[in-house]
RNA sequence: GGAGGGCUGGCUGAGCGGCCGAAAGCGACGGUCUUGAAAACCGUUAGUGCGGUAACCCCGUACUCAAGGGUUCGAAUCCCUUGCCCUCCGCCA
């Protein structure tokens, strides 16, 4: 949620960033009007039911006809005053409609534009020739089956389209690489923490999941509870309503847990393999910061994702993403995307976002700061997912179809140099 | 699944339908005293919206005693619904 504050005192700021989201800077308008109307409606009805509150006190110690006489107009008062009430009310709900569909403002430097008009920042390492190589580069999902790794036919056999099943080495791969993460988020002074997959609607929607893709949330109706697309939910509603102290710096946590995303209207794209799928694992980082460091601390979240690209060795490229690609809730975003040998392609691995105030603000959290309290900055950022081994099957493949296992993981592979393609493939 | 008990400020814990946004204690903060500290003593100490205003000082006002409804001139207090916590019984692991 914007803060109203800003939107009334700097209209113009909030319109730009409209514009530059390719969203409607007159929502700016309406918002401003439906402010001056519910201010007035509230005006009404507290005028009124400080009167009533006066008369009240009257009638306690009036006696007789007196006191009669102020019942009945204590009466209609109450009456007014309810009416009033269910207006001011009304015009509340009408605005904080309205308000709902306006994004954070973006933050100055991020590109105009869609989902084609990010910025390449940098490109880190250099995608293996291989052509020079004489290989034709397999895709990991051929390179899944034959180390016995993936399998999606059973995937699509227990629960359908876009599931599967990582099976031996694949587990211990998924595995490897989730634990890698955490250890690296803990020496860098996150929290571990494994959250819970199932929130309510406040939390889902006070991290601004609920807005333009709301049809790509789960939702169990039964229970009125959410399937979490990433622990980022979990973690944004730990401290809900809780008023952090913030002093000795931003206060840092890991969060390990599975994700579900419906992949509402991407009928037909990343079909094959497990590139887009609708439950996965991930680990999470989410930082609670002071708003005048959430740029440093979004600078910190991006090189630790780095660090990570770099223990499995991935070549990739980092992107400022265009206003216009930004969820609801960031003010800016960059993503990390590795080489994609198969598809000749860069494909999202990792994903870092500052909402500095616009989460927290609805999710009431914040921190006092001389005796005044004030909303803090949510920043997230990705540090591993199932999706990873895509791109280190891919990237690390051999001309046999084994896999060199990256240096990094193969503390957590029990020494594992290499996979090596098993005779039968997956759970043949 | 069944039967009870509970939910009040940072914490503990009072609270008769009106004088209650709420006693008291603890904690925290400021001060006095002290070479310094402790102790003692004095004082301050919920949040949010709106209005006044250049102003996040201040003043006024409203809302908030788990949440949402209701009764009433008036609700922390009475009634209903929901959620959560605790105890007991049953059931499943």
């Amino acid at each position: 949620m914007i803060d109203l504050r800003v939107l009334r005192d700097t209209p113009d700021v909030v319109r730009t960033s409209q514009r530059l989201r390719g969203d409607d800077p007159s929502l700016v308008d309406a918002v401003l009007d439906l402010d001056a109307r519910r201010r007035a409606a509230l005006t009404d009805y507290e005028r009124l039911r400080a009167e009533q509150k006066s008369l009240g006190k009257e009638v306690a110690q009036a006696k007789g006809d007196a006191k009669a006489e102020l019942l009945t107009r204590g009466k209609t008062l109450a009456d007014q005053v309810k009416a009033l009430q269910a207006d001011a009310d009304a015009a509340a709900v009408e605005l904080d409609e309205v308000v709902s569909r306006i994004g954070n403002v973006v933050i100055d430097g991020v590109p105009a534009g869609g989902e084609d008009d990010y910025v390449v920042l940098r490109h880190i390492g250099t995608p293996r020739d291989f052509a020079a190589e004489g290989l034709r580069p397999r895709d990991h999902l051929e390179l899944g089956e034959m180390l016995a790794a993936i399998d999606t036919e059973r995937g699509a056999k227990v629960s359908g389209a876009r599931f599967y099943y990582l099976t031996g080495i694949g587990a211990r791969l998924e595995l490897a690489l989730l634990t890698a993460a955490m250890d690296k988020a803990m020496a860098a002074g996150f929290t571990p923490m494994i959250t819970p997959t199932l929130v309510k609607p406040e939390i889902m929607r006070g991290t601004g999941f609920l807005g333009a893709h709301a049809d790509e949330v789960y939702r169990l109706e039964a229970d009125d509870l959410y399937l979490v697309g990433t622990s980022e939910v979990a973690l944004a509603g730990y401290h809900s309503d809780e008023i952090l102290d913030l002093a000795d710096g931003p206060r840092r946590y890991a969060g390990w847990s599975a994700c579900y995303r419906r992949e509402a209207g991407s009928y037909g794209k990343d079909t094959r393999g497990i590139i887009r799928v609708h439950q996965f694992h991930k680990v999470e980082m989410f930082s609670y910061a002071k708003v005048e460091d959430a740029q440093a601390e979004h600078a910190r979240l991006l090189a630790l994702e780095e660090e990570m690209l770099a223990l499995v060795e991935l070549p990739y490229r980092v992107i400022d993403t265009a206003a216009g690609d930004l969820g609801s809730s960031a003010a800016r975003k960059f993503d990390c995307e590795a080489w994609l040998p198969s598809q000749e392609r860069f494909l999202e691995l990792t994903s870092t976002s500052n909402c500095t105030t616009f989460q927290a603000r609805r999710l009431g959290v914040r921190e006092r700061v001389e005796g005044e309290t004030r909303t803090v900055a949510t920043l997230n950022g990705t540090l591993g997912t199932t999706r990873w081994i895509v791109a280190i099957l891919e990237n690390h493949q051999q001309a046999d179809g084994s896999v060199r296992v990256p240096e990094g993981l193969r503390p957590y592979l029990g020494g594992l140099e290499v996979l090596t393609p098993q005779a039968s493939g997956a759970g043949a």
